[in-house]
DNA sequence: ATAAACTGTTTATGCTATAAACAGTTTATG
DNA sequence: CATAAACTGTTTATAGCATAAACAGTTTAT
């Protein structure tokens, strides 16, 4: 770990690695381990095995290494799990398709595009999802996506906090949606959902829960039509809710929250 | 742990004990602990020092027991976890005032009412923010949660599964929103966001990051008019998003998403 | 040549959840 | 009534966790 400015020393955790503002050592034996080393491993094992195997050991273990060794090269596992998300997030390249078609697409089409594209991210790696946000991005790539949908809803009417909010919102919904989808996907079978349902049938008394129980005895919610499109519905839900705060502006018009 | 019962035993963490399904012991000693002692104490423990100070072994030392006593009546942390965070959630009695205001409530203001109770509920006992939500809810008050934001959408013209999803996106909505407000709360001197807007124009490349270093650098946004409500915005935009779909739907017009 | 700076290992600490064995207590059953 | 079953709480023990501290070896700047 080496780091001699006593300034990055107090920066949040991962933040000096992930842009590579610790400059290299040039006394001492060179390195055989490095933090991308590092990362690269646990993030193998945590697609492999869940976030929940991630320990400093197993991941020392995986590397040929002794558990304290990483102690050299990341200060705290919290630094790991930080740089493993960012990288796992990865840089999103939402490359415009230049040739062809050159039309910018309209707000609503980016911010979807953006959505899908980080679900994705998402899917490959399920276990950022165990990881609780703390806070607003520090890191490169997380910040880059912010960037990428804040330039989705640049073209909006938005002011700027009101462009904040949304995007902060939207990745919360995109992140619980997708959440929600892998949890289901994890655990539902047929015989699980029905086994869930028996059991609020046999508990639930159906006076007091009546919209509880109604709701699940509807045949609609069986044959889960559009299980699996979630994002979709809440996202279409928040666009719409977007659009209606903008046409309201536009004419003028406007109302108390 | 009084569990004669072998069908109980197979149930998720919780809910044996949640829903009183473990019927009192005859034989044995009498039980000077309980699950609702326990919770009880733990949940003291986590209001005041965070979810993160809850081992076994501390909230058996604060009920001046051995920590092994504690697994007498619970089958595990998960188990005491999943008991918190219910038990924390507590009854939703949304009383609706009978005299006098006797007109049920359009739905959007029911929906509003059921937020901003829960919200406070989070506030109460910000640590349940911290426990992670695993499934489709199993436990009474949060099914009675449920219950009630059903109710208030009810009187929509939402398929069973659209108010399904609704329902269990407003609940994400409210939490993520929430979480955000607390987490700005605790860490948010006018000094920690300076130092944050500061260290984002020291790293990033302007031209990569335009939008985020202009929004950042937007004077309205260090005015922090709206802070504290990013709850509302996102709640009113997410009713819009659903009013919209409704007013598309009554009026027979549909679109693809 | 020497000292500083670095890497990796060994050893050790204190925390975590929880399994297993045991002692004591109450009650249902012979 | 005696005994066995069922329960409660304690003691002891284990395996895992993050990480601090001391040490040995290596490279380079001085």
């Amino acid at each position: 770990m080496p780091q001699k400015d006593p300034s990055l020393t107090d920066l949040p955790p991962g933040v000096a690695i992930a842009w590579g503002l610790d400059r290299p050592s040039t006394r001492g034996a060179k390195a055989e381990l490095s933090p991308a080393r590092i990362i690269e491993v646990a993030i193998r094992l945590a697609d492999k095995e869940g976030l929940a195997a991630v320990s400093m050991a197993r991941v020392a273990k995986d590397l040929g290494f002794t558990t304290m060794s990483l102690y050299r090269h990341l200060r705290s596992k919290e630094e790991l799990l930080v740089l493993m998300v960012d990288a796992a997030f990865g840089d999103p390249d939402l490359a415009a398709p230049e040739v062809g078609d050159r039309a910018e697409p309209d707000w609503r089409t980016a911010t979807r595009r953006w959505a899908k594209a980080i679900e994705q991210r998402y899917r490959e790696h399920p276990w950022i999802l165990d990881y609780p946000v703390t806070g607003p991005p520090a890191s490169p790539n997380e910040l880059l996506w912010l960037e990428q949908l804040l330039r989705a809803l640049a073209p909006t009417t938005l002011t700027a906090s009101e462009k904040l909010n949304s995007a902060l919102m939207l990745a919360n919904l995109v992140r619980s949606s997708t959440r929600m989808e892998l949890d289901v996907a994890d655990n539902d079978t047929p015989d699980a959902f029905e086994a869930y349902v028996g059991l609020l049938f046999q508990l639930l008394d159906p006076e007091q829960h009546r919209e509880v129980l109604g709701l699940f005895s509807d045949p609609e919610l069986a044959v889960m039509e559009d299980a699996g499109d979630e994002l979709s519905f809440a996202l279409e839900r928040y666009l719409d809710g977007m659009e209606a705060l903008m046409a309201r502006r536009g004419s003028g018009a406007d109302q108390p929250g």
